[in-house]
DNA sequence: GTTTGACCTTGCCATAATGGTAAGGTTTAG
DNA sequence: CTAAACCTTACCATTATGGCAAGGTCAAAC
């Protein structure tokens, strides 16, 4: 049997909000749905998955972008593994890149908020650091 | 002597852009330059090195709302170390947040991309895992 | 003295992903 | 029949940054 949800339905299965939905089918991601007489979004178990599918792309971080691709690859039997391979090795290099720029961050900062008294007065090594030409 | 300096100077001498000089002193972040007749803005040396400290801020990651109360303490006498410990220190938490963010990304990530072969057959195991219901 | 190139000005648009709000139509339950 | 809970579109906001365009300015070279 074809169960067909409406939008708010299809969020809450899916784990995505209906703006969201909304702007990935005004975005090209998805294809526009069927809608009702009324003009109410319509969707079906594939749909869902779909939708499931984008929301786990989401949650590894993948951009938009990437998850047009990865959806691509997903619905392409065709498909070569090494493709979606190195479009996860791609965001791993990302994550890897943004990790390290935080951590320098981290490291940084900690040494300086450890060299500040952080009582009443007014000296602090943070600015004065902040402050120097460097 | 008062050296004044264009904005495309100023923005060698602090590493900002132009435009993002600009930008912040449209945003309040920065009090409105002295112009030229011809309507050029002006920087001094206290303003450049204002500008050099939002910079080094940027760099740690500090958005440019935090930056706004690091240069009101900075430039207040009476303010007290504490302020500014704590403010580096909600952004510590939120580095650290992001840090932990990433990494599980990474984690996950890392796992589905080793198990996936990524040679020229169509299984993968990451769309596998993409696709399902969880 | 004029031209030319390197500046400067403002203003508008774009990015990425998401949320909010408003004004209005629909459906369903009471 | 009405009220609540949906749905629709359209516009605005976020964050920090970049780009482009149209036009004014300044300095150096000719």
């Amino acid at each position: 049997m074809a169960t067909l949800l409406t939008i708010g339905d299809a969020a809450k299965a899916s784990g995505l909000s209906a703006k969201m939905i909304r702007h990935y089918e005004q975005s090209g991601l998805l294809k526009k749905s069927p809608r009702t007489d009324a003009g109410y979004r319509l969707y079906n178990t594939e749909q869902i998955n779909q939708l499931r599918f984008i929301r786990q792309a989401r949650n590894l971080g993948f951009s938009l972008h990437d998850i047009q691709s990865l959806l691509a690859l997903w619905q392409d039997p065709q498909r070569e593994s090494r493709a979606v391979k190195q479009l996860a090795q791609q965001h791993l290099d990302e994550i890897a890149g943004k990790i390290a720029e935080l951590q320098h961050m981290q490291q940084v900062l900690t040494a300086l908020a450890d060299s500040c008294r952080g009582d009443g007065s007014p000296h602090c090594h943070i600015l004065q650091q902040l402050a120097k030409p460097g």
